[in-house]
DNA sequence: TACTCGTGGGT
DNA sequence: TACCCAAGAGT
């Protein structure tokens, strides 16, 4: 490169090399911004809670559960006065149950340090439970204007492509350049000034990057991620980089970014049994220390050593069963592991046992009010439908 | 460091 | 269908 390294001394401001680009991405996001409900409000809780459900899930998944969410716990104190059980239950289906589990958490780690006030530093902010470093410079950018910068997926596969980069990104050199690229652009947004011209933007969208600038330049990034820099058929004659684009000029954008192939996922078979008497079902909730821990399910058990769906339901709810009926398949996946649950409608003798310990029958009412993972919910909204199978 | 942790959408 | 992917964090 025909640079020098930056001399960085304790009051030296960092060269900038690629500042350059801020000018374009922000007025580009001042024009094109989508308009999402958390891209209304500057309220450290209400992004942070954006923030943590937008881990590694699509937008149009989050919405709703966001709009939900913000009816029924407003602030702080409200999150952390909820019961667990009632966060689950509306984290329902959106997966990796542990971010909502952290967020009550942490809700109550503010309410009792704090006051239920939300942190302003970086470093307070990033010691929450279930905040990394994307998290907490997503939220110091975007609710305080703070230089922070947050590297995700989306910013991830942009400067790829910008920068060129044909080492694997999930290189710990790669991802420290990524890094470093990115603080430097958000230092950048932070000096940058606002233009004559701003083209189309105006409303909110223009509002947002003149009072923000340093959030608005992250969020710039992920968008552009998002509409235009997409992994397959990026629109590059759409993009307001297009002319820095190193990927671009080169015809690289097909390649980039480079990732080492992933892990291939493996296939696991489960009987789950349901259970009815007198209008209720047989359920237990997962124990601790295990996936999808604390949330409910039918009773089942993985395939591997049983002859049948009759000899697995005896081995798991005793002799009290009688006949053992197939019902549906339900696929389900966690992590690389795809699940296959074979459900089967099980009759129980009556008068018998059923030595399920952990067992409860509940109604369907009482169903409605907890948190299943998504193969079980399906299974209880077909039972809700009135398949008698 | 590499693995775990879910789910739904897109192709 | 069978992948890939998505505003990552914790261990």
């Amino acid at each position: 490169m025909g640079f020098a390294d930056p001399v960085d001394g304790p009051y030296a401001a960092p060269v900038s090399r690629h500042g350059f680009i801020v000018g374009p991405l922000l007025l580009w996001f001042a024009a094109q911004a989508r308009d999402l409900p958390w891209r209304r409000t500057r309220d450290p809780y209400a992004l942070w809670v954006s923030e943590v459900m937008l881990q590694q899930t699509q937008v149009t998944t989050v919405i709703p559960y966001w709009k939900r969410w913000m009816r029924e716990w407003p602030d702080v104190p409200a999150l952390a006065g909820a019961p667990l059980e009632r966060v689950l239950k509306l984290w329902e289906g959106l997966g990796y149950y542990r971010r909502a589990r952290n967020l009550h958490r942490a809700a109550g780690v503010l309410v009792a340090e704090r006051e239920g006030r939300f942190p302003r530093s970086f470093e307070d902010v990033l010691a929450l439970p279930g905040v990394g470093r994307y998290t907490a410079g997503a939220i110091c950018s975007l609710a305080y204007n703070q230089p922070t910068p947050a590297v995700d997926g989306n910013v991830t596969r942009v400067l790829a492509r910008v920068l060129g980069l044909r080492q694997s990104v999930q290189r710990p050199a790669t991802q420290r350049r990524l890094w470093s690229v990115a603080a430097e652009l958000a230092e950048a947004a932070r000096g940058w000034r606002s233009p004559g011209s701003w083209g189309a933007a105006r409303g909110w969208r223009k509002r947002r990057v003149k009072e923000r600038p340093c959030g608005a330049l992250n969020e710039a990034l992920m968008e552009l991620g998002a509409l235009v820099c997409v992994p397959q058929h990026p629109r590059c004659e759409l993009c307001p980089l297009r002319k820095a684009c190193v990927a671009h000029r080169l015809g690289l954008t097909r390649q980039l970014p480079v990732k080492d192939r992933s892990e291939r996922t493996s296939e696991r078979r489960e009987y789950v049994f349901v259970c009815e008497r007198r209008g209720h079902w047989l359920v237990r909730q997962r124990p601790a220390g295990v996936v999808n821990e604390h949330l409910w399910e039918f009773p089942g058990l993985e395939q591997d050593g049983y002859a049948s769906a009759l000899a697995a339901a005896r081995a798991l709810l005793g002799p009290a069963v009688r006949e053992v009926r197939p019902w549906m398949t339900v696929r389900q996946s966690i992590t690389r592991h795809r699940y296959i649950l074979a459900v089967c409608r099980v009759q129980l003798g009556r008068g018998e046992r059923m030595v399920l310990s952990e067992g409860r029958w509940l109604s369907r009412a009482a169903c409605e009010e907890r948190a299943f993972s998504a193969g079980h919910r399906k299974i209880l909204q077909r039972l809700n439908e009135g398949g008698a199978g």
